[in-house]
DNA sequence: TCATATACCTTGTAATGCAATCTATTTTTA
DNA sequence: TAAAAATAGATTGCATTACAAGGTATATGA
């Protein structure tokens, strides 16, 4: 139905690669993908997002002081992670063509009778 | 984990782009979707999602005998179904956008202190 | 002291892809 | 004729995961 359902397991995979850009808080990261236009995008996603990729040791968490505010855990890729986030750029760009060839080539009254699609 | 998790809200418009071309029935939508390189996507995908869509009246199905093997049932959008199609278009053009720029501008230690990405 | 912004966490729920399994029909093969 | 395979559809139950709602804690300024 809504936008919520399309996010399933490719918001980890924008997790990833935030994280693996600098070393980041959790409060940081939601903030910036409000930026790149995720809107309404909820903390309560996030957190549980980050402890269950540090469970899967595709992260590790350090906590340090904050300016203001409690103190912020700040988050890195392991070897692993680095390896999940290729992983994960190669299975979304696969989605990508996909999709887009069945609404290239469905889309508008073409017949594809069964041969192959794109070149 | 695997790709199963990014299809979660995406087969359903990648679905009815199909219908709405021509007048399909399940199986033919499995071979289809095969054949735009979704691997391994199950039957037991197909048709509660086809079910689904009916209950919602996104589609309509008749009955209609089949040169060989039981009867298939043919699937036709309705006017809900394409408006839906269409909000799904979009809503699939905003995700690449979103999920695009993260790859874009994390993934290559660019710092993009807080301001807009791209244009 | 109280309000506000920052920062993080937990619980429960709903949505949905899919494996596994089943039924039924037609054609092909032995 | 009997068995196998291909076609076509359906159902049950499970696992994953985004998110709302609510909570905790720290620092700053009025």
């Amino acid at each position: 139905m809504s936008t919520t359902q399309m996010l399933k397991g490719i918001l980890d995979g924008c997790l990833l690669a935030i994280i693996k850009n600098k070393e980041v808080y959790g409060y940081e990261i939601a903030k910036k993908l409000e930026s790149y236009g995720f809107a309404s995008l909820s903390e309560g996603t996030i957190y549980p997002l980050l402890i269950r990729m540090k469970k899967e040791e595709l992260v590790t968490a350090t906590s340090k002081k904050s300016t203001a505010g409690p103190r912020r855990k700040y988050y890195s890729l392991t070897l692993k992670g680095e390896e999940a986030l290729q992983s994960f750029i190669k299975r979304w760009n696969g989605l990508q063509n996909n999709v887009n060839n069945v609404l290239r080539y469905e889309s508008d009254g073409e017949e594809t009778k069964g041969d192959e699609h794109g070149e």
